[in-house]
RNA sequence: GUGAGCGUAGCUCAGUUGGUUAGAGCACCAGGUUGUGGCCCUGGGGGUCGUGGGUUCAAAUCCCAUCGCUCACCCCA
């Protein structure tokens, strides 16, 4: 039998209600903001990622599904939606027709990894982008956003944690002064950490290793050296958060793993889900526009995983989606009325009723046994001396009420289940 | 890429020191008034015991290989 490929999940007909409410939280809580939807490929030419993101990141030297097409392109399923926003931004000059836009995605991504609780090869993100300004109150608005809809999602166990990279000029500064400090201690840091020093020294913060991790406690804090304009935006972002009641706590080792992020950087994560606790990670991306062949454009945004967020939901039990049901299960009574009963459905389905019936020439019993399990409000008798007398019994499922309705009457049936 | 654990019915699992036709609960199907559900009762269908090989008179059970799943590391949403 072939299965689905490691890493990918079928999402299935009782896994849809849970889907479709998170998605309609997003988008309600994305259009209060005035953000707009935007959907691009699912593949774009290798090269939009491999610069926009970093050729040194994980993702992009280990994690892409890449592949050539007939014409020898190189072509790479989305493996995150910010380097596709901005090639669209640029591509059709979005910020040309307003100074500001601000969008909002629902899509799936793609990352050669190894699968695990909360982490999938086909996985889907929700997530903002606002590009055309520099403002810190948007790269609150975006923590903002993403807690809001954490929070309508029931989720309690959360973290928000939020901090500055600086310009590029200030994180070199920074970096020189890291290197400084952790120069003669090199030969103490692990094996992974010593390779971070040469390619990417920040990312030393993110090891977990305990012998590491004392080094780096004592070391100089990021947040310490910003330039005069990042420690101002960073003060904004956090009264603003003060102001909208959202609580967080300033992690200077927090340093994301893309090589975008200027200034702010945050992550929201949750206590409910498995080692994977980043639920939303985003922050401030100044110069990818540019990067990328646009007009140097100031933006922020942020991305959140779907999967993860389901199943810290799942885990605190905090999303009550009411469960399907139907309006009314028509029940053939004689053997010879499939096509009435057929074209019963029919009309009835033009009004927007939710109707269905038996395929399968089964009992009375057994058609009852289908309609409790649809959950339908009302089943619909056809057929017996009733009909012979033009009437069809119409039975409450819930109070088990039966009446008699005329077969001409198709209008009082109509009425009784909108 | 590295490490650990696990693969028995659609699902959750049981299967004693290897020993007759591999079990349970749930789900599914049928019946319990010739036309009425949810509860209950009776019966039924469904499994190459992940796959391949080996040991043995005999393997779900022991050994090897392989595939898959899960979790963790790395990194990230």
């Amino acid at each position: 039998m072939i299965k689905a490929v490691t890493g990918t999940k079928d999402i299935l007909p009782s896994d849809i209600p849970r889907w479709k409410y998170l998605e309609n939280t997003v988008e309600r809580i994305f259009n209060s903001f005035n953000y707009k939807e935007i959907r691009t490929p699912v593949f774009e030419e290798t090269p939009l990622f491999a610069r926009g993101i970093g050729e040194e990141t994980d993702i992009v030297g280990k994690e892409m599904y890449t592949f050539s097409d007939k014409s020898d392109t190189s072509l790479t399923l989305k493996p995150e939606m910010t380097a596709a926003v901005v090639r669209a931004y640029n591509e059709h000059s979005l910020g040309a027709q307003q100074s500001l836009v601000k969008l909002f995605y629902i899509s799936p991504m793609f990352r050669q990894e190894r699968p695990q609780a909360g982490r999938f090869r086909q996985f889907h993100q929700f997530g903002a982008e606002a590009i055309g300004s520099n403002s810190p109150l948007l790269d609150a608005e975006m923590i903002q956003m993403a807690y809001e809809i954490l929070k309508s999602l029931g989720l309690k166990n959360l973290t928000v944690k939020i901090n500055s990279l600086g310009t590029p000029q200030s994180r070199e500064n920074y970096k020189k002064l890291l290197k400084n400090y952790l120069e003669e201690k090199k030969d103490r840091l692990s094996e992974d950490s010593r390779k971070r020093f040469d390619k990417n020294i920040l990312r030393i913060f993110d090891s977990k290793v305990e012998s590491d991790q004392l080094i780096i406690k004592d070391a100089p804090k990021i947040t310490d050296h910003l330039d005069e304009e990042s420690k101002i935006d960073f003060e904004v972002v956090k009264e603003q958060l003060k102001k909208s009641n959202i609580p967080f706590e300033i992690d200077s080792s927090l340093v994301r793993g893309l090589d975008y992020y200027t200034k702010l950087t945050f992550e929201i994560d949750s206590g409910s889900v498995g080692a994977q606790t980043a639920l939303v990670g985003g922050g401030r991306y100044d110069l990818l526009i540019e990067n990328l062949g646009g007009k140097p454009t100031p933006a922020t945004g942020f991305a959140a995983g779907i999967e993860r967020i389901l199943l810290a939901c799942e885990n605190e039990k905090s999303l009550t989606v009411p469960e399907p049901s139907i309006d009314v299960y028509l029940i053939r009574i004689d053997d010879g009325l499939e096509s009435f009963v057929s074209e019963l459905g029919g009309k009835l389905r033009k009004e927007n009723i939710s109707v269905d019936f038996d395929y399968l020439q089964r009992s009375v019993k057994a058609q009852m046994r289908e309609a409790n399990r649809m959950n339908a409000k009302y089943t619909l008798f056809i057929g017996g001396d009733e009909f012979k007398a033009g009437m069809m019994n119409l039975k409450n499922m819930s109070s088990g009420e039966e009446e008699k309705i005329s077969l001409k009457d198709i209008n009082s049936i109509i009425l009784k289940l909108k």
